[in-house]
DNA sequence: TCAATCCGGGG
DNA sequence: GTGTACGGATTGA
């Protein structure tokens, strides 16, 4: 370039957005990637399916393993088996002299600054560990024992596809892949002891189910063949199910052994499955796992849902019956077995097991396209593996792998993972301005606060000498804005709209986890900087004050702010147009790219605790959030109170509150519920053994339960119900199910009145306190027959809305 | 009231 | 060649 020219500003941003955008995607056009298998020796297996036929092809390639260092030191022995690459970077490779081993300098002050490639991995990586044994002077087994301020070494697939600029997935919608979904039904939760009794198997629309022709090994290795023969047969690029990785691999693997079957499920290699150390995984105890197999992509939608749940935080529980009922992917005439009847159930009506099976597979199949398109979407972008990018967070998953990318493409030395200098990150900001019942509910939402104010205000990881995190965030919003407006503009339910909507939500995913980025320990992401983190946090609580304040200078009542958004109350007589109005001129005040939005209205707000509230639309419905209003485990007859109580409280009849607690006291008192009214749900995790073992030490009530019952010895994973009974013993109640197995004394009704008197007004009586004034909770929930002289009649009842003591900032 | 421990999910 | 989940419930001191 002429250097006495001026620069063009245009062409110039044009070319830095060109750069960002293969931070973001990569650079290497190859398109249709459906699964990258590499070995250390340098050799990468790529499967793709060219959009144009979506024919499945094996490439066999070659790369360089490349390894970063914080120094050459290590590698002088090599002598002139080492020598400068010059230009050589990852990305490529031409020009390697005849040295076997190159290097490379990398710009910047990172610590991490010398790229060194060689043949194979393994030589590269003892080669380093040689010279390293010999400046340390002690043996070095690993790189990783280097310490990642001295190494950083990923895993074969993630070096071919960082050097190649390579990633899964361009130019290929998801339809395209070819997924298959397994299940196994076995005759319990434990390998060791339990077997498979039947599999089913769904694959391009069809579902088949696999049986096994017996009880005997010989019956199950025989099912365990025809399985994998089918997989095989079927050769899809990707396998999915609900909890693969902790129930149905390590349960098949270990069958597989135990029968002497060999598991090929492979597209190359040695039959058997492979492992990986990793986090999440196979059941409890050490050494978690999870398994691989070369040339195929192991989905587990667990994974899914998990992320899926992170953020909505709306799922009743992360089973797959729960999730596809709760997502309206269950059909309506859905099979339930209990997990523990499900081969009871098999010898008497297999008809019925095989049609659950095929459930299963089928709502797996809907799960995993509709809570796996910001996977499949991330896929593209990452230059790591799908079911990698599928089962890590975005943080160190996706944002980490990106930047590292990127520096190595800008050949910038990447700053070494460092220890914070000790300073505390400071949190977010929540607020509760009252507690109590208040009615003109609105609710505004603060859209994406922390990236917005990242952007904003330029706050970035301090060692991020490529400013590559805030641009990447400025371009994904960019690219996000762009797939909603594509996606809304493509018909519904088509695949260009479903696209559209997997980018916008991929997007969002990673936009949202940038502070997590910075605010995550210096052990767990290699920019994260607490100084800036907590300059976001402060530019948070900033300006949430500012929309508190401004909001209740126009006359509106605060109730609760967080960071996702504000719940106030407007004075009577106003109407949507008013509230919608307030919302607008508050957010015309705030800071550029900081959104406020008019996200909802209600009729009555019972404010309980910080994100614990329950909410009466003007449509009737009511919504409970929080743990205080909604859990599991709490008893049938308490949650029903509580629902009652909460809808009549709301519609402003106190009366009917208490008529509400009235009812359910007399109901105890008189027997009228049975023991499983009050009973709490609990699945039983330990083996009758070991919990006999550590009874010493720590007493369980649902164990002491089944002990005190004399029902035979419990499996793992048994789900009973237990209650307090009375005088101070515990019962069990076993639901009775469908086909009229276990009939229990299940209308006993022996339970401790005392103890659930008080669980009623303690527990769940309590959760509508601080809609009274203290004086008069008694009236409404006092034992009635003991009316005290100086309470007030119930008609004088008044609900009340606290101020809380002591506001920051208001 | 607090610290320690266990739990999720799968049959 | 991972990501020290994580947040709630329960139990024992």
């Amino acid at each position: 370039m002429d250097t006495d020219q001026q620069p063009n500003p245009t062409l110039a941003a044009d070319a830095l957005r060109a750069i960002q955008d293969e931070w973001l995607w990569g650079w290497d056009p190859t398109p249709g990637i459906v699964s990258v298998w590499a070995e250390p020796d340098g050799r990468a297996f790529v499967w793709r399916r060219p959009p144009a036929t979506g024919e499945l092809v094996r490439e066999d390639e070659t790369f360089r393993p490349w390894v970063l260092l914080d120094r050459l030191d290590d590698l002088a022995h090599l002598g002139a088996g080492l020598a400068p690459a010059g230009a050589v970077t990852a990305a490529s490779p031409e020009g390697v002299a005849a040295a076997r081993f190159t290097y490379c300098e990398l710009d910047g002050p990172g610590a991490l600054r010398f790229l060194v490639t060689g043949p194979d991995g393994r030589e590269l990586a003892a080669a380093v560990l040689k010279g390293a044994a010999g400046r340390l002077g002690r043996r070095v087994g690993h790189l990783r024992e280097l310490g990642p301020h001295a190494a950083l070494a990923l895993p074969p697939e993630e070096q071919y596809l960082v050097a190649t600029g390579r990633t899964y997935f361009r130019d290929l919608p998801f339809d395209r892949l070819r997924r298959l979904q397994f299940d196994l039904e076995t005759t319990g939760l434990d390998p060791a002891r339990d077997r498979i009794f039947m599999a089913a198997v769904r694959s391009a629309g069809a579902t088949e189910v696999l049986e096994a022709s017996g009880e005997g090994d010989a019956a199950e290795r025989d099912l365990i063949r025809r399985l994998a023969a089918r997989i095989r047969a079927e050769d899809p690029d990707v396998i999915e199910n609900h909890n693969l990785q902790g129930f149905d691999l390590p349960f098949l693997d270990r069958r597989a052994q135990i029968l002497g079957v060999p598991l090929a499920l492979g597209r190359i290699g040695a039959p058997g499955l492979r492992r990986r150390a990793a986090r999440r995984g196979t059941a409890s105890g050490a050494g978690r796992v999870r398994f691989v197999v070369p040339g195929r992509e192991l989905i587990d939608t667990l994974d899914a849902v998990l992320r899926y749940d992170f953020a909505t935080r709306e799922l009743p529980g992360h089973g797959l019956k729960a999730v596809a009922r709760h997502l309206g992917l269950a059909g309506p005439e859905r099979e339930i077995i209990r997990g523990d009847r499900i081969h009871h159930v098999f010898r008497t009506d297999p008809a019925r097991v095989r049609r659950y099976a095929s459930a299963d597979v089928e709502e797996v199949e809907a799960l995993a396209k509709v809570l796996g398109g910001p996977a499949f979407v991330l896929a593209r972008m990452a230059p790591r593996r799908y079911e990698r990018v599928a089962d890590a967070g975005a943080a160190t998953g996706v944002i980490d792998p990106l930047l590292v990318r990127a520096y190595l493409h800008a050949g910038m030395a990447l700053p070494a993972h460092e220890e914070g200098d000790g300073t505390p990150h400071s949190g977010a900001a929540l607020y509760l301005f009252a507690t109590g019942v208040a009615r003109r509910i609105v609710k505004a939402d603060v859209a994406s606060l922390y990236p917005s104010l990242m952007r904003a205000y330029r706050i970035g990881p301090a060692r991020d000498r490529l400013g590559a995190l805030l641009a990447m965030v400025d371009r994904l919003v960019e690219w996000r804005l762009a797939a909603k407006a594509r996606g809304r503009a493509a018909p519904p339910g088509s695949a260009d709209r479903y696209a559209n909507e997997a980018m916008s939500s991929a997007m969002k995913l990673v936009v949202n986890s940038a502070y997590g980025y910075l605010a995550a320990g210096g052990a767990l992401t290699r920019f994260a900087d607490v100084h800036a983190a907590n300059e976001v946090t402060r530019r948070g609580r900033e300006t949430l004050g500012l929309i508190c304040r401004e909001l209740a200078g126009r006359g509106v009542t605060l109730l609760e702010a967080d960071t996702d958004g504000v719940y106030f109350a407007v004075p009577e007589g106003w109407g949507e147009a008013d509230e919608r109005r307030v919302v607008a001129e508050v957010a015309a005040l705030l800071p550029p790219l900081v959104q406020l939005e008019f996200e909802g209205r209600y009729a009555a707000m019972l404010s309980h605790e910080p994100k614990n509230y329950a909410l009466l639309g003007y449509d009737g419905r009511l919504l409970l959030r929080g743990v205080a209003f909604r859990s599991s485990r709490a008893e049938p007859f308490g949650e029903a109170f509580l629902r009652r109580a909460v809808a009549r409280l709301l519609a402003g009849d106190v009366a009917g509150v208490r008529e509400a607690y009235l009812a359910t006291a007399s109901a105890l008192v008189r027997h009228n519920l049975t023991a499983r009214d009050v009973s709490s749900r609990v699945q039983l995790t330990k083996p009758p053994a070991e919990y006999v073992e550590t009874r010493d030490r720590r007493r369980e009530a649902a164990y002491e339960a089944m002990l005190a019952s004399g029902l035979p010895p419990w499996s793992v994973g048994d789900r009973v119900r237990v209650y307090h009974a009375a005088r101070g013993g515990l019962g069990v109640v076993v639901e009775p199910d469908e086909d009229g197995f276990d009939v229990d004394a299940s209308d006993r009704r022996d339970y401790d009145v005392g103890y659930y008197l008080h669980l009623l007004r303690h527990t769940f009586a309590a959760r509508l306190a601080r809609a009274f004034a203290p004086r008069d909770f008694p009236v409404v929930f006092g034992e009635p027959d003991q009316p005290s002289l100086f309470d007030e009649p119930i008609e004088a009842v008044r609900t009340v809305l606290t101020p809380v003591e002591g506001l920051p900032g208001a």
